[in-house]
RNA sequence: GGGCGCUUAGCUCAGCUGGUAGAGCAUCUGACUUUUAAUCAGAGGGUCACAGGUUCGAACCCUGUAGCGCCCA
């Protein structure tokens, strides 16, 4: 229950801001007196601003028109004690003159009631001034919403990257390449979605909220339901789920853009929430699911950008179909000239790795020691598309065996820029086999490994079932908005990253 | 987890060798009234992130803490 006498709580931070307030306040509190609401419920608005310096393109320098049009925005510059303002949309900017020869004196001291960044609606007639500037001549104001705190300066507009992240509203109104990038993200993924729908694919849900958590080596965010009084996790990865719906049969081809979770550090690319789309194609190989990866990502920046070559900072990147294919093995050979394929033994591999500086201390297995030097000593040179293919069978626990070589697995991922882009595999299938991966996940787990796989009974029970021969592909798009939109770092790309709460 | 850096008015930033707080924008008052970061005159606005320490004296030097950023694992 609240108090009744308590005063009105705010976020105010400190005085200063009271300062800004107490004065809005009291325009509020004029605006009242006058019989005026400072939010009103509706205004019939008949145009955008971009919308208007398009109709009215051919109007020339001093040239009035009679036509009435009603805009509404917020108020992003005043100048001549309110003469002129500056309104802006969500498409761009109109100017608003407002003079004695269109209003009366009561409306002109309404004028001193508004404040930089309050919402108004504007009724007039459009015409541009002798100076070239798209004007409306309003006829009457309405105010749509006073606002109460004071926007960050105009011209320097708002760089503290600390308040950006918290308070993203005011980064999304004071930084219109920040408006630009988010409406980018939703455009690539609409564009991948409406890609993935005309072909037949199904875009499904599966669950957020698992009581194991698979698919993917990651550690979890845990949970509590009180209902059931049991633990749950955030889910790292659909994919056990999403190979269990190809099981049922509600689709041959089903994916998911949906978020994942993993209680991992936050870097420049990492976001403990991210979203990443899941792809899952019955009777297709990791051959397909390469084709299938190149072509939604360079449609969706053809697209989105109109052009599959992209600038990232200072490198350009193509992204035009086909991409390389090189394998791991074959990758690493060319990097230190040494053929980890050669190794029977575990020992040896790590004998190679060290004496090339690459630090093996934790991989106990033949494919740990071949990632590390591939992490180390390939990685960083994968800057246009690359699939990297056939990874070793230990670090790939959902992947099928390669065709040619039991070692290893048909799975790639793709690189761009350095980054693991996107992640695929010719499905595992063999339930027996699958149950032997778990076990092996399951002993590495014992050894001190937090991130191996657990076992999912349910999961080889509906193996033992049947899957299809499957195509998997997921991609990580997050990663992908940073490209397109060259974005230095993933919190750019999403509206509200993770902040540890301050004070 | 480790290293480096940042934190001063609502916002953007100065602040010298330690001597007690500055500018522009914003706000308020007034002038002006077809401006374009409008202009002119004046005024108000500060827990210098926080907590200790050194010192006659700390925004400044030292230690710790917090948040944020960059790099590394």
């Amino acid at each position: 229950m609240s108090q009744p006498n308590t005063p009105l709580k705010t976020e105010v931070k400190d005085q200063n801001d009271n300062f800004f307030r107490e004065v809005r306040l009291k325009k509020l509190q004029e605006l009242y007196g006058a019989g005026i609401d400072p939010y009103p419920y509706h205004f019939n608005k008949t145009h955008e601003a971009e919308q208007l310096l398009e109709l009215y393109n051919h109007l020339e320098n001093g040239q009035e028109t009679e036509d009435v049009i009603k805009v509404a925005g917020r108020i992003r510059s005043m100048r001549n004690d309110g003469m002129f303002i500056d309104l802006h949309d969500t498409t761009g900017k109109i100017q608003v003159f407002s003079h004695t020869d269109f209003l009366s004196e009561k409306d002109l001291s309404f004028l001193k009631l508004l404040d930089l960044g309050d919402f108004i609606g504007v009724e007039g007639c459009i015409r541009r001034t002798p100076r070239g500037e798209l004007t409306i001549n309003s006829r009457k104001i309405t105010i749509l919403c006073k606002t109460l705190l004071p926007l960050p300066e105009k011209y320097h507009g708002l760089n503290d990257v600390e308040i950006r992240y918290r308070q993203r509203y005011l980064d999304l109104i004071m930084n219109p390449e920040v408006r630009q990038t988010l409406r980018q993200r939703s455009q690539i993924i609409s564009e991948i979605r409406s890609y993935l729908v005309d072909r037949d694919y199904l875009e499904v849900e599966t669950p957020m909220l698992h009581s194991v958590p698979g698919g993917a080596a990651a550690k979890p965010f845990k949970t509590h339901h009180l209902a059931l009084d049991m633990e749950l996790y955030l889910r790292i990865a659909p994919e056990l789920y999403l190979k269990r719906l190809v099981i049922g049969g509600v689709s041959e081809k089903v994916f998911e853009i949906n978020r994942c979770f993993r209680n991992e550090g936050i870097s420049t690319r990492h976001n403990p929430e991210f979203t990443s789309i899941e792809i899952y194609q019955a009777y297709a190989d990791y051959y397909d699911m390469m084709e299938l990866a190149e072509n939604l990502i360079s449609s969706a920046a053809q697209k989105v950008l109109g052009s599959s070559k992209i600038i990232y900072g200072d490198k350009k990147l193509d992204l035009s179909p086909p991409w390389p294919r090189k394998s791991m093995i074959d990758l690493v050979k060319e990097a230190t000239d040494i053929d980890f394929l050669r190794f029977e033994s575990v020992l040896e591999a790590k004998v190679a790795a060290e004496n090339i500086g690459v630090k093996v201390s934790h991989a106990e297995n033949w494919g740990k020691i071949v990632e590390a030097v591939f992490a180390e000593k390939v990685e960083h040179t994968l800057i246009q598309p690359t699939h990297v293919i056939d990874f070793p069978r230990e670090i790939s626990p959902l992947a099928r065996v390669h065709r040619q070589n039991s070692r290893l697995t048909e799975r790639f991922e793709t690189y761009i820029n350095a980054w693991e882009v996107a992640n695929a595999f010719s499905e595992l299938i063999d339930p027996i086999d699958q149950r032997e991966r778990f076990e092996e996940q399951m002993s590495e787990r014992a050894a001190g490994d937090e991130e191996a796989h657990e076992m999912d009974q349910d999961f080889i029970t509906s193996l033992e079932y049947g899957l299809p021969p499957t195509g998997g592909l997921g991609i990580g798009i997050d990663r992908l908005v940073m490209l397109l939109t060259n974005s230095p770092s993933i919190r750019d790309v999403i509206a509200f990253p993770t902040m540890r709460p301050k004070v």
